[in-house]
DNA sequence: TTGAAAGCGCTAACAG
DNA sequence: CTGTTAGCGCTTTCAA
């Protein structure tokens, strides 16, 4: 109805328009300042004719909050992160923020760094499970609010970030009791990035569950979280004739191509001839194809837990212990696993 | 080695520990400005030691250019976009260009154009095949470009952005030639959202690819691109004696969801009792338990194509031609379908 | 409640 | 090549 606004208009315009002053244009724009309800009609009218927002970079500039959270990815082929970027953006898009989007390689951390640093975003969420803790160390240098999603600090540093992750040695052990349980007697592992604190942990569980029930890890292969690795690994453990009865595999996004290698290639049933079992809980887990036994990371918590530590550090501004968050998850049973104990009749 | 900066440096502080102006500093972080190597090195240093950047808001503000881009997305369970994401941030990240994410949901589009404009956002990526074209519509209102990625706009709107998009016609006419091919003669169809324009290319192609050997849709649901309710779909059309031989599935992502059903539901063998095709060619049509037969979008020319285009619309500053890129595809042929021909011996 | 004035951190003329 | 000056669009004292 109204022809398209070449340009974009200012709070001078508006002021002019609405015949007020500028002050009165940001206050109806700024929640919770005093304006007169009338001034306030007038603005919007104002506003509305001339299709005015306020300019987030001119206002970030003075208020020093540019409402914009920096979240650094590396990989998204694992199914945990799309879902987790996705629920997070909409968490965050709700309570006024929004989500700038980083890929980083591991590599030229310091330059990721400074890029995030120029657009003064509010906070960090590190999403990350391969990301070096440099990175992490270097943000919360700069004094702004980091979290890590889904990892720590790696053991040794300063470790002055928050965190959120599920709990991975209780999963690792919930894994490991379930497989002694099931009846397997060798039971296998194959690890995610070995140094990660995802890997460590569930790793650390996992053999601490086994131990419990007097047993070991008897084969044990990495797969890096990448499918092509775990897919190789996955051909060399099991090709020989003394190959394991089962296997914990650190991700669900690896277990999948496990999975694949031993009933495409290797002709083995699953879970007749092989236990498997994964961790995260993705989406796919649940398709009919893979019914894939696994240890829920639950997403939405781990959600609602990152968005709380960050309104909550954006609020105290600046002096806020850092708080390392652990939500419970549970094991999901389903296919890839014999039942507990044999059919009581 | 150097104590955390508590607070961020400014222009103002380098030039002064710099011992030179204001301007100088800037001209420095100016690619291509001109300060004799001598001053450089000096602003360098002091930057160095200050921990400076420049605070990109401030850049913004007076260069109109935030060096932003807008990405909207709807749903990410369709793997086709997360890949998408990834790709299309890491392009932009190396051109100097950041993602600023939106997650719509396809109501409220105004208010979301509302908050798109106040970070004056330097183009725009509509990357969902769900969303409505009047948001498209009023982001090219605002003046700023706008490429919509895998979608055009719907017939009859005012058309002026940019698209990429595959050759969804050419793809539906390929899997249809395909299926005839392959001897196949009770074929169905399982769209996505009906009226999205990828639906309605890759059902127009599908249709007179049929029509091309005397054939026509044999059986038809809808699936909105839906796992669930493509999964509904199938059960009603797959569960009486009457049922297709084969089926063109207008997503990947349903498509796995219509196997499932098929195999382990209906107890149907693929592609002995039913023929299947899917649509993208996301990474999971590759795993061995799929094997899906499926049209490619080749999601790096995609891409690279809308990166190109956003660049050279940023570049020619307003009066650019939009552009409708149709980017080829093709037929992947996997174990979801019968081979051509019976084996020649 | 309102307006005038100052200034956030930066770049872009314009002189020199 | 360099510094000075003005001002991007906004919020925020401070007085009225």
């Amino acid at each position: 109805m109204i022809a398209p606004m070449k340009t974009t208009a200012t709070s001078t315009d508006v002021a002019r328009l609405a015949n007020v002053s500028q002050s009165a244009v940001s206050r109806t724009f700024t929640p919770g300042a005093s304006v007169s309800e009338q001034t306030r009609q007038r603005v919007m009218e104002a506003a509305r004719k001339l299709g005015y927002r306020p300019n987030a970079h001119a206002r970030s500039l003075i208020t020093k909050r540019s409402r914009i959270i920096g979240l650094v990815l590396s990989h998204l082929e694992n199914l945990f992160y799309p879902a987790a970027l996705e629920r997070l953006a909409r968490r965050l898009q709700h309570d006024g923020y929004h989500v700038l989007l980083f890929i980083s390689d591991n590599q030229n951390s310091d330059e990721l760094v400074q890029e995030i640093l120029q657009y003064h975003v509010d906070g960090i969420v590190l999403a990350a499970t391969t990301l070096s803790s440099v990175l992490a160390q270097r943000c919360a240098d700069a004094a702004i609010p980091v979290v890590l999603f889904n990892r720590v600090m790696a053991a040794g540093s300063p470790a002055t970030v928050s965190s959120v992750r599920s709990d991975n040695m209780a999963g690792g052990r919930l894994v490991a009791r379930h497989l002694c349980e099931a009846g397997y007697k060798r039971i296998a592992y194959i690890a995610g990035q070995e140094e990660s604190s995802t890997n460590l942990e569930r790793e650390r569980g996992f053999r601490e569950g086994l131990a419990e029930r007097g047993q070991r890890i008897w084969a044990r292969g990495v797969g890096n979280y990448d499918q092509q690795q775990a897919a190789e690994v996955a051909r060399q453990m099991f090709g020989s004739a003394e190959r394991p009865d089962s296997v914990f595999v650190a991700s669900d996004h690896m277990a999948f191509a496990v999975m694949d290698v031993l009933r495409h290639e290797l002709g083995l049933r699953v879970p007749q001839d092989v236990g498997l079992v994964g961790f995260d809980n993705v989406p796919q887990a649940a398709w009919p194809s893979y019914a894939l036994t696994t240890f829920e990371q639950p997403l939405g918590p781990m959600v609602e837990a990152t968005a709380d530590l960050l309104q909550r550090h954006l609020q105290e501004e600046g002096r806020t212990r850092c708080e390392n968050v652990v939500v419970p998850g549970q094991l999901v049973l389903r296919n890839t696993t014999r039942p507990r104990a044999p059919p009581a009749r």
